[in-house]
DNA sequence: TTACATACCGACGGTCGGTCGGTAATCAAG
DNA sequence: CTTGATTACCGACCGACCGTCGGTATGTAA
């Protein structure tokens, strides 16, 4: 009765289910994606599923860490080789983040795709937190050490903090507007609506950094073309 | 064999039941709230519960409703009663709706509680986005009025209330603290918490709104002395 | 060859949300 | 007071689900 499988070594098999997870969940929401539908487009049994895994949520969990932690080192890494005053620092801070994650979108996108989906709010949360903790810390001093300089006059520094990573999160939502209207054939549209984003968000911050001197700047539209001509 | 069970009207039975899942809710996330659980609790059998609602989902819509849909109207009427310039108006308007979250704080307060509950990540999410679509519209006419006024200099309107909701969101989770360091004794300590954070938000707000001239006022921490000592 | 570790199997158990045929209380009409 | 329709209510039952468990097959080291 029992049916061959091919043997795989412990990691290989996660990967390949955490594949077929990721996949299955840029289509259906989390609570459809049932044991019995990831056994079978993963090809393996339920005991062996759960030799690897505790239980769902441990795919889920394991899913939304491998699509997230890739990025943990990145802005860290921005901040350590930046130098210059306050507003030199956290403009380089702002186009380093950036360039890393353009240079991911598809992933990024994809991401943003599944906890965007309805019943994957548990999801949503649990991936802003994450981000958002990750940021967090380098951000906080970025801030502090401007003020500290007497280039920024915040309200307060966790407060705006806050508000900055607010700011910015849905820009990715007008990035995928803008890649669709370019993708549709309006280029300049697509181009045009992610210069006004970016304006918006420049002045923002700057105002919430209360810039005493020199301005922060986003990065300009430009490096975004690549972004705009998918595959 | 049956158990004779009272009979309500379809009413009365129905609050009934929302008053246990409520009570229920406020214990237990709600995956952990079976039907079975609010059947028991309730006095009911399955096949009376169904007869009154279409699903579990459908008891937690109704609950959420319950929850919020009693302060729908108070931050409208405020609007529609304030007069004077854009700036006068919206601290009625901060006044105003303040001071209903105040008369309703132990619901309110019950409801974060809930919200903020591990595993009630989409009763969080549906709530956040229930008050923010409710109150939305009225803040944008009132920001949009302030800068057609000129009392106001804004970076974009709908960025704007975009992030003044979220600068106004966490004031709960200090309210909360703030009541159990006054119920503790330390009732200076809990109203300088209070102080401060309302200062926080009147300084950030009026960045945000980049009065030109008057500054938006937030209500005094007086007004939250019946707060700190409750029943 | 033996002994052990581990990748893997699938029948099974228990729980859950939801259905359905039936019962009894209520009420309006004759 | 009947009678008939409506509706609140019952609980056995269903299928889908997640996770367990005893057991098998494949590797690896002594």
């Amino acid at each position: 009765m029992n049916i061959k499988r091919s043997r795989m070594s412990a990691e290989d098999r996660r990967t390949a289910i955490l594949d077929v997870a990721t996949e299955l969940l840029s289509t259906h929401p989390w609570e459809e994606v049932t044991v019995a539908l990831l056994l079978e487009a993963a090809g393996i049994s339920k005991g062996g599923f759960y030799h690897h895994f505790t239980s769902k949520d441990d795919v889920l969990e394991a899913v939304l860490l491998r699509l997230t932690d890739a990025s943990t080192a990145a802005g860290q890494d921005v901040y350590e080789r930046s130098e210059g005053g306050a507003v030199a620092r956290f403009t380089a801070y702002l186009e380093g983040t950036t360039r890393w994650e353009l240079r991911h979108s598809d992933k990024i996108m994809g991401v943003i795709r599944i906890a965007m989906m309805e019943g994957n709010e548990a999801i949503f949360l649990k991936l802003e937190q994450e981000a958002r903790r990750r940021a967090t810390p380098v951000m906080r001093t970025l801030v502090a050490e401007g003020v500290r300089e007497g280039a920024f006059d915040v309200v307060d520094i966790d407060m705006t903090v806050d508000l900055l990573q607010h700011a910015w999160r849905m820009r990715w939502v007008v990035l995928a507007h803008a890649r669709e209207r370019s993708a549709a054939g309006d280029l300049f549209g697509g181009e045009t609506m992610l210069q006004e984003r970016l304006h918006l968000e420049e002045r923002m911050t700057n105002r919430l950094l209360g810039c005493t001197g020199a301005q922060v700047r986003m990065p300009r539209a430009g490096e975004f073309m690549d972004f705009l001509r998918p595959v």
